[in-house]
DNA sequence: CGAAAGATTGACTGAGTTCAACTGAAGTGG
DNA sequence: CCACTTCAGTTGAACTCAGTCAATCTTTCG
């Protein structure tokens, strides 16, 4: 834990603040190392600041009554999570769990706020990242109501392909069904059909995209 | 077509305005009159304004390939629809049509913008939104994820509820299955079985909620 | 009044869930 | 370092919820 320079760089929002106001925030940030699986916050907890990821995975789901999560995303370096609930002022709906050891900077409330009212593009550049988050939720809905779990399945994995870049894709077959919103035992059955038509490799729990155009057709698009 | 006054004041989100810039809206809107079922955007466009709904119901939906709809939100007297995309510097990711017949005030981007950035509180009004937008959003993610037909419907029902106030919900079968994300057929031997049960009374599309208590059981709540 | 659209019902089918058993990998403590 | 536990991953089989297709009935509206 501790304070040091130049991290909040890399956060996509914060690309378009000025030198003063980048170096106000990271004066003012706590830098911290996080172990697996360890929360960042917890839905129905209230916000007391917003978490930069500087590196590593970080999951963000919510849970159903029987226990199930539905992720909705997997958040990863150069991304701000737990920043909507501070604007609609309510507690979280969602809850954020390391997936890897993280280096994550918190910046507290009070002085994300400061700086969103002496610096406009920072408010326009938070406006602008949640009303793309509403847009994509959206999307989301809709494929969770209308596709295949086969296609989901597909589309997920595509999604991990842009998170994980070069990595192979790395969650567990549980949290992958929990993204897609299906049972472990089917993503794994159909993860096996993708082998088999080697659009994918499977090497334990890391999963590469052979054929991402092949991919594309199987998601439907 | 045409102008006319004080239309604006029932609008949720500029409740927070003073007397001048709400004035200013209202010296720039344009207010006319929709037939049922006329388009207000539709995907893939670019935004040119927000529309302001002061009478009448409104589908917000987006297109699946195979043509079908999926339902996002049903906005009536008081909300807002339209603006998210303005934010997002995105084509419209979603389409709104008229449910019945309508009253809406259009206010052109410019004269929106401008009012935005003289007026904070609108500013922190529209980010408030769009916030509670999207976590209701991942709210429905899981929804659609987690639940049965029967819960969902069950829970489309009582949002009905509160969107119809007194008036009975009146949806087409078809647009009830679209918002649910079933088929049409699910939908109305779900209905009758809620009508068996006693929990609503059915009026030919018609739909009036009984026994509010009775239906959340059903929700899973 | 007649046509067209929407609502309803029945029969059938299949995608995906659930349950149960088994395998393999990764720790963990003696 | 190995035996033991534990948890993730895998496979099989049975079952069921919900979708599809087709036919019919009802309402709406020109």
């Amino acid at each position: 834990m501790g304070i040091s320079v130049n991290q909040l760089e890399t956060v996509e929002m914060f690309k378009t603040l000025d030198i003063e106001s980048l170096s106000f925030l990271e004066n003012n940030k706590v830098c911290q190392s996080f172990k697996k699986n360890k929360p960042l916050f917890v839905e129905g907890s209230y916000p007391t600041g917003v978490f930069c990821i500087t590196k590593g995975k970080v999951k963000v789901f919510t849970l159903g009554e029987s226990g199930k999560e539905q992720i909705i995303r997997i958040a990863s370096d150069g991304d701000v999570v737990g920043f909507r609930a501070m604007f609609s002022e309510e507690p979280y709906k969602l809850s954020a769990t390391t997936l890897e050891e993280c280096n994550i900077c918190f910046i507290k409330i009070s002085h994300f706020m400061e700086q969103i009212h002496e610096h406009p593009e920072l408010l326009q550049a938070v406006l602008k990242e949640i009303s793309k988050e509403s847009g994509e939720r959206a999307m989301f809905i809709k494929t969770m109501a209308q596709k295949t779990v086969r296609e989901r399945i597909a589309i997920v994995l595509l999604v991990l392909e842009d998170i994980y870049k070069e990595d192979p894709i790395n969650l567990s077959r549980e949290d992958l069904a929990n993204f897609v919103g299906t049972a472990t035992e089917t993503t794994i059955r159909i993860l096996k059909e993708f082998k088999e038509d080697e659009l994918i490799e499977i090497n334990g729990r890391k999963i590469i995209l052979n054929d991402t155009n092949g991919m594309k057709k199987e998601a439907g698009y």
